[in-house]
DNA sequence: TTGAAAGCGCTAACAA
DNA sequence: TTGTTAGCGCTTTCAA
């Protein structure tokens, strides 16, 4: 089969057209679609365009259509293999983006921070996952000044559309798992500088007032294992007494369980455990780890709709999902 | 803070030199930081362009330089949460890339084979995660006539350039480890008509060969536990007696741990199994799951190095990483 | 059903 | 150190 050369350079719309016997306009609509052109013209055209390896240049498109038909994905931090099951936003948001966008036919340009600052890519919105500890990123990407959503919190702020989990209800499930379990004394791992996270903390709080129990104490851990292990060490270390923990991620609620077995504390039964997010290994460890769900595909695909309509000029709402738990064994 | 009102239209460079009493290549190149221009200028330019919101149009700069600083990655599915322990090309090598391009000021735009055929984005190269079953993907990929490296499975195609782990060697080494526990009749669970599952399978079979071990029995499984645990029944169903398995990925793995649990056949005791990716959830599982460690990390920069390298004119080579044992309960 | 002209917003090349 | 000219390759608009 004959192909055109890799080297070779590409061939332009003109010189089709030159090559079809008719105006470049005629080979931009047949190309595209356009009903317009006379059938057996759009087919010579194809084949034509085949034979040459015509691909279009789509920089020229979008300069002209004053559309790029891609939407930027800003995350916070590059994704690897140990922080798979630790980070906050994890593959399946992403999944959930793409399938949205893709079934739009939309592209996704992921990127980060830094290279959105140093790189911008060509794109007509942008979708912010997680605000941050600070606030940086939201205005960061405000200052595009292009259309962007956010995943995260819910904070009345009219100035963004906000897509997030009601961590103030996951909060409250998880208070009321422990409860339920006759649990009196619950603390609280994990970094409430996050938005989301505080969000589950009060939630937690609130619910546990209600019943009467107490807050046992509370310890900042960043979203890993390790964190989790150290959280629960200082816990345990400051003499905190609780017979159950809420922790902010599932794999800090890991470490957590290796933490206190390692100070001879049985889970569930001195201490009940649980998680959030419902982590694909959740259900692997050993005991298996209670959590709080997030509907992290239904999420994917509300951000991408409130940016493409966004894009087209519509004002949605802000909206936030619905959580569920996940009784397991710890 | 005064900010442009989010809806007023975006100034253009003219504009922009209009307003600063320069002409656009001025501006320009006090934007782009180019050595020539006389410091107050651009400082004063710099300023300007602040207090109006001036953003560069990144299609215009796109078309007029013939680049677009952006890798395009094909990706053979949408991720999702229940795969993300499944799939054969994870977040870890997503990472790699990223990290790469990031540090190199490339965007990455992240696609799906049948997005890139309807809606192509503007990339300057292209990096393929995965062949495939049949090598539809390759071919797409070829006829977009731009430069393009492949993970996957390294086979004497000088056509290509591609990156991937040494599955034979894998394979090898998961033929050994079995050996090394005194396992005699080996079976293989897993797809092989992926062209790495089938390097896989072909190290195990030279291995056991050379050390007059059986290959006992092979099922075809996809990347799933589910798919591990059938794959195990028909084995067992069709009488195959073996004390080891080789698993193509963790997941199928656990499945198929399932499966022998569920038919009384005790792991490892009665049969020792290992599987492959050293995926997340592997260590966590019950017992833990013994796997051949893939290199992501390194695989995701490698790839994205040499795509960069192609894009420059560059001939790099292609490259196999290797893999590791790691032992553990199964 | 097709074509001609114009220009999207930027920067390379050359000139001053 | 700055400006002028000339496009990059496509599609919109208007005309035929």
């Amino acid at each position: 089969m004959s192909r055109p050369k890799p080297d070779s350079p590409r061939i332009t719309m003109e010189e089709l057209a030159k090559a079809a016997g008719v105006s470049k306009m005629t080979v931009s609509r047949a190309l595209s679609g356009h009903p317009l052109v006379k059938d057996s013209t759009r087919e010579r055209i194809r084949q034509l365009a085949e034979a040459h390896g015509f691909r279009i240049n789509v920089a020229a498109r979008n300069l002209r259509q004053r559309s790029t038909r891609t939407i930027g994905v800003v995350i916070e931090m590059t994704p690897s293999h140990d922080r798979s099951m630790s980070e906050p936003y994890p593959l399946s948001l992403l999944g959930g983006i793409m399938q949205e966008l893709t079934s739009n036919a939309y592209n996704m340009v992921l990127t980060t921070l830094p290279l959105f600052v140093a790189s911008p890519p060509a794109v007509d919105g942008l979708i912010l996952l997680g605000q941050g500890v600070n606030e940086d990123a939201v205005e960061t990407v405000q200052r595009a000044g292009m259309p962007y959503v956010i995943w995260g919190s819910v904070d009345g702020n009219e100035d963004h559309i906000t897509v997030g989990s009601d961590n103030v209800a996951g909060g409250r499930l998880a208070a009321d798992h422990l409860l339920a379990r006759g649990r009196r004394a619950c603390a609280f791992v994990g970094d409430a500088t996050h938005l989301e996270i505080a969000d589950r903390l009060r939630g937690f709080q609130e619910r546990l007032a209600e019943a009467g129990a107490d807050l046992a104490g509370t310890a900042p851990s960043p979203f890993t294992r390790e964190g989790g292990y150290q959280a629960a060490r200082a816990l345990l270390a400051e003499g905190s007494r609780f017979d159950g923990v809420f922790a902010a991620s599932d794999a800090i609620a890991m470490g957590v369980i290796a933490a206190l077995r390692d100070a001879g504390r049985a889970v569930p039964d001195d201490v009940a455990v649980i998680g959030f997010d419902d982590a694909p290994g959740a259900a692997l460890f050993t005991p298996a780890v209670s959590s709080i769900r997030q509907d992290w595909d239904r999420g994917g695909k509300l951000l991408a709709q409130k940016i493409l309509a966004l894009t087209k000029g519509a004002r949605p709402d802000s909206e936030s999902l619905p959580v569920e738990v996940k009784p397991r064994k710890s």
